[in-house]
DNA sequence: ATAGTTTCGGAAATCGTTTTCAGGCTACTT
DNA sequence: AAGTAGCCTGAAAACGATTTCCGAAACTAT
């Protein structure tokens, strides 16, 4: 096996310089169509590759991205980092991807992981995005950055795209209530995790218009566990007052809040409507099928791309007056776990 | 915002040379514990971290593994990266994730592209492991190289993990004919794809073993798209046997496979009984449960990450005379889908 | 013919490390 | 007391590219 082709070999095979073989293969101008076909053409026959650590070291760009993630065992999340990876492919970049596993206190020390690697930008969509460490450093670094549904940092090159998870959260209340809904459940992640709040905050104003008192007892939090939503969901469902309806918030919280209710006997779309965020296999194929909060996850991943490849680009501060911030519209799917009207199963209960 | 700290300044900080920095940050010997104190001393003012790029030029090792998937967005094959990035992490490498998106001519350049990105180790588990030019690929490169659940390339420091998809279904279809099922009908992925092969061979065998003929339009084949495996398994559903029990082969076959089930109103464990492999929360959640064939994922990403390390020391081809190749066990966990006997519910059909 | 422009080579600086080489010093042996 | 071995350290050469600088051709335009 032949040792790697360097450009000086490359420089000789052709019969010219050195500098004029890096001038020919980055298309700089004033080099002739002649010589440019010869060291072409000697590349080729070397199967000459620039050497990735040397072009990066001197160039100052690694032409990579670090993307961060809570876990990329989650299926939304991996939908998501396809997107971006593809748009990201086929610009040039490689992506080196770090799964923190919901671990919030690691969230910094990995980021810092990442800067060291010298990558041209971030896209970070951990499980901590409010830990006190990576938020400093999303705010202090100069690497451009994406934050992925996540609560926006100030910064002169942080970006965000995110879902409007609040305008469909609200279609879904109303459209328990007007099916005669009034005990209305909320299993939501992690109360620190920004698409929870949102959520939250949109399930109590939506509630709060529909003249509907809030009720502690039918409101939880879970972790990114599905042990720990079973358990939540658990003891939601044998308080005090038992929700006809349940708005759960994730696919993690789904699969611990249908474990509940298989355990409690409760039937979905009969003893309990239901409605799940992220719309996923399950939802689609679970008799009864699940109504679900969809949203495009590759659009997603895509526009986050798009977003950073936009930042990365050095004048783009002064020149490109684009968004900074990005919000993709959700879609609220009814199906038959919660298409049906409460007085006529259950009149006047 | 200073510029970061180079390995001068620390030099200058600590009023020793260039290269005693160097020897003293990497416990080189022959260093005295004054030198040392100072140096670190001076490293830990100036917040001097190594520049990567620089590092990996001059030692000729990146610290990085290329990891290269058929698609990431696959909660089984997610799952499996958790597990090796988890343990590569801990060993301190980095690892860099291309999702071929299983566009099977796409491998080999996505594997030219890690090799030009210099990583000290792959992890191969593409869609596509059959594809000339990856496997050539594979073979000359001297890249240390893990394949997951793929066919065995040739090669000095290839390795390979696998599960041992075989058993399990050997073991299904004894389960399905001890209750009395003559008509097994199956699904399979791509046949190219070396888990299909796997277990399409264990099924003819078990069937021979049983006494039972092939019957050709029992079985079919299905693309790596839920649409096509809803197409192939409503064009099994529709031929002319139909079949009392149906065993699909990975999780997006069983997606489209339930699908065309509810399609043609067939009630899995009762009109027919239903054996999947990867047992997803799908499995678990479906009413009835389905049966499926389960295996360690996260020990199967650990195992290989652990092999790969293994291989990746210099002295491993003669020092180490550790397995090349390591076969996980599966285990086919039986639920209601498949937990009945054919006579009881339908006598001498 | 002169001036100006394009094209290209050669040498050298640079990026930030690691590693080799050699020299100075101490300490120990003979 | 001289030679040698071993520790410690600094200077400089690598690693493989990009980039700058300068100068020499060759070609075009006036």
């Amino acid at each position: 096996m032949s040792q790697k082709a360097t450009i000086h070999d490359v420089a000789h095979q052709a019969r010219v310089s050195v500098s004029s073989v890096s001038r020919a293969l980055n298309n700089y101008p004033h080099v002739s169509q002649a010589l440019k076909t010869r060291v072409v053409a000697a590349a080729a026959e070397l199967d000459y590759q620039p050497d990735f650590l040397a072009h990066s070291l001197r160039r100052g760009e690694t032409n990579s991205i670090g993307f961060l993630v809570g876990s990329i065992a989650n299926p939304v999340i991996s939908t998501i980092y396809e997107g971006a990876a593809e748009a990201l492919a086929t610009n040039g970049y490689a992506v080196t991807l770090v799964s923190s596993r919901n671990q919030a206190d690691l969230d910094g020390s990995f980021l810092r992981l990442l800067e060291s690697r010298q990558v041209s930008g971030l896209i970070v969509s951990s499980a901590a995005e409010s830990s006190a460490p990576s938020r400093r450093f999303i705010q202090e670094t100069n690497i451009p950055t994406v934050l992925l549904d996540r609560e926006p940092v100030a910064g002169e090159r942080v970006f965000a795209v995110q879902s409007d998870h609040a305008s469909s959260i609200r279609e879904a209340v109303f459209h328990l209530v007007e099916n005669g809904h009034r005990h209305i459940g909320f299993i939501g992640g992690p109360r620190g995790f920004y698409p929870t709040r949102q959520r939250f905050r949109a399930y109590q104003e939506a509630l709060h218009e529909a003249g509907i008192a809030l009720r502690g007892e039918l409101i939880r939090f879970a972790s990114f566990t599905e042990a720990d939503a079973f358990a939540e969901a658990l003891l939601l469902l044998r308080g005090r007052t038992l929700p006809s309806a349940l708005i759960v918030a994730g696919n993690i919280i789904l699969i611990g809040a249908l474990q509940a209710l298989q355990n409690r006997q409760l039937r979905v779309g009969r003893d309990i409507a239901l409605v799940a965020c992220d719309d996923i296999h399950l939802t689609q194929l679970y008799q009864p099928p699940v109504s679900a909060i969809r949203r495009d996850l590759n659009l997603l991943g895509k526009t986050a791309a798009r977003l950073l490849l936009q930042g990365m680009q050095r004048d783009a501060l002064y020149a490109n007056r684009g968004d900074r911030v990005i919000t993709l519209p959700t879609q609220l799917v009814i199906r038959e776990s919660s298409d049906y009207s409460l007085e006529a199963a259950m009149p006047a209960g």
